[in-house]
DNA sequence: TAAAATTAGAGACTAAAGTTCCTTAAAAAT
DNA sequence: ATTTTTAAGGAACTTTAGTCTCTAATTTTA
């Protein structure tokens, strides 16, 4: 009996007094250890044991506090999405909605090419086409920060004179998501490149935003 | 050795002579069988035992002609999309687009509380919810009636000189699959209702398409 | 009508999600 | 400081999708 049953270690505390992890602190390590697998690789390749091994942890840490596969991944991907929110909330209010929405599909260019970023809707097919689309609607896009982002940014139009939104069914607010999904699963393509985005928010998504807008405003035709 | 190895048999034909089913009419009973079952169950409830034995074959059978439990229960509901397809392409052409969607929506309805046709878009969460996002884009989404009958739609009204397709990107006929697939998932309610499809169609979609419309048309505001 | 080629049927096998139970470390309570 | 409670670690176990191989029925070809 010269090692101890489980000489648990990461890459760098090599040997003793391993300290054991709990609790909030456990968990932000595995998710962001299974953040780092997804970027990695597609989500039907991970297994719970490689997300466990990952972590350095045990399946029933895992099952303790999530429910599933689909559940641990999506929230891994939402700790990133939360930041990102953020920074997304700091920039807009260009002083048209056009120009808001423009810029919004713009920083979703630069993260999608940022390949760091590959999630959201960004390379979901690659990396998240396995999860089912159940669990996609019920912990994912119900919470999307895109859908609040243009709500706000047509709030502010509306402020400005720039919208009439009387007439303007909540469900409209979830277009843009509703689109860029579709279009995420329509290529085969990994990447979508900024020329695809622009298409869609200036033949797809203005032009549909148009009766709304108050006369006098983009009524280029 | 008084009885045979495997006396398979079904609910009628008891004893002898029990003509082995082969290619298209075993292929057909499967989906059919199939299909049965996902009226009855949940996805995630049917096993591959369970269709492979309530058909009256064998798990092996099935793998030689679908890849996956996805593509053969997304097999069986396309039986029945065909057959509504076909249905659907009878009636419309009411002399306006807003008619001709109307009535589109209306069918929908009625297979909805038809409870028979419990498919396509309707009761998706209920029974296809653990279906994987990429299985119901490539091999459901991608091949939608609903789509290709708005297309239709479309194409009447620009020859009735309606509406001005020259802008009209073909995103747009997806449009109203994917406002329904999103309310369908939105909801907790296992049906949608007839005012809810209402609402869709006059509060969403109809009001999204008016500037495609020609001047003198739909400008009820 | 016999031989050859297909394809159905039966069942064992693999992999991975999810469960269960037990041991052990660490924190909280006494 | 010792006991009690909580949570992690480890590993066996269950279920089901999917694979593989062999046998037997049915059709096709000669």
């Amino acid at each position: 009996m010269a090692n101890s049953p489980h000489d648990q270690q990461g890459s760098s505390n090599a040997s003793t007094t391993q300290h054991r992890r709990r609790g909030k602190e456990l968990e932000a390590d595995i998710l962001a250890s299974t953040l780092n697998l997804i970027e990695q690789t597609k989500y039907e390749a991970i297994t719970m044991d490689m997300i466990a091994k990952h972590a350095h942890t045990n399946k029933s840490v895992l099952y303790r506090r999530w429910d599933s596969k689909a559940d641990i991944v999506l929230a891994a991907l939402r700790t990133q999405t939360t930041g990102l929110a953020a920074k997304m909330s700091q920039a807009p209010d260009t002083g048209s909605l056009e120009g808001d929405l423009r810029d919004l599909f713009d920083r979703i260019g630069t993260l999608l090419t940022s390949m760091h970023y590959a999630n959201i809707i960004g390379l979901m097919r690659e990396r998240l086409g396995g999860i089912s689309m159940r669990d996609y609607f019920d912990k994912f896009a119900r919470k999307n920060y895109l859908s609040q982002m243009v709500r706000t940014f047509f709030e502010h139009a509306s402020e400005r004179g720039e919208v009439d939104l009387t007439h303007f069914d909540e469900a409209l607010y979830d277009l843009p998501a509703l689109v860029l999904m579709d279009a995420f699963y329509a290529t085969d393509d990994t990447t979508i490149d900024r020329s695809r985005l622009d298409h869609i928010l200036s033949d797809v998504l203005m032009p549909v935003y148009r009766p709304f807008l108050t006369a006098g405003n983009g009524e280029t035709k």
